[in-house]
DNA sequence: CTGTGTGCAAACTCTTTGCATAAGT
DNA sequence: ACTTATGCAAAGAGTTTGCACACAG
């Protein structure tokens, strides 16, 4: 069971292991790399009989984000996803169906980065490779 | 002045030159190349005595954006940007100031890219470098 | 017990839409 | 005149917040 190592995942992480946290993280972390946004992942757990607010969602996703859990993906538009693959890596995004997929992080590589901007340094680069139907 | 040609412009894009459409696109268009939210470019246009709705800000943009004017950029977080530099570029994005900044297209070089899954296309790939204070 | 987390509903921000009026050709 | 665009206000998404209650340690 992940149960154990999820509470062990948020402890490490300065979080209490409330039963909603508990249940979002098994969501999150136990099945391998996933995008979710907010919505989804609400979805998921009231499917799985959690009884959570979308509310707990949103700042339980913050909360993991800010723990270094998870990391935000910008793709413009107005949902906000959440990557469980925090490591250096960037992503496919099908428009047709808002589905994000991961590139893995050895793949690509940025060249030709110019200067950034007096007193200002890089903190991330994302690159989101936007597909269409062919 | 640059009535003219922008009223030019907009005929060339199909799209009828009305007193709004001539004053917005004389801000975004006649003075090099910007990064807009719907929210500045309203103010900019009232400050400049020019009676606008934000609404219309809104659809003028998307118009324009249709006719292959602006280009939308997804910086993540939940305001839209427009660009009117509409080549073949990346930008840098100050995350303090919410400020974007060109890099210019022929700079940045993307290598590895893995093949799109079946059926899907390369539509296009944004890159984002995000700068904090040093 | 004590303090932190949760649920709910309401507030907020950004954006879009519907419909009567105004403006362009 | 005829058609298309605009203004306004209201609706709509997604997200955040405030406060009373519940739960973990």
């Amino acid at each position: 069971m992940t149960g154990v190592d999820v509470s062990k995942l948020l402890r490490r992480a300065g979080l209490r292991p409330t039963r909603q946290r508990v249940a979002l993280a098994a969501l999150l972390f136990g099945n391998g790399d996933r995008h979710v946004t907010a919505e989804i992942l609400h979805e998921e757990a009231v499917k799985a009989g959690e009884r959570v607010s979308l509310a707990t969602v949103y700042n339980t996703l913050h909360q993991f984000e800010r723990a270094g859990l998870l990391r935000e993906i910008a793709i413009g538009g107005q949902r906000a996803y959440f990557d469980t693959n925090i490591s250096n890596h960037n992503h496919f995004f099908v428009e047709a169906e808002g589905r994000l997929v991961d590139i893995p992080g050895s793949s690509i590589r940025v060249d030709g980065l110019p200067e950034p901007p007096e007193h200002l340094e890089i903190s991330h680069i994302d690159v989101v490779v936007r597909l269409v139907r062919k």
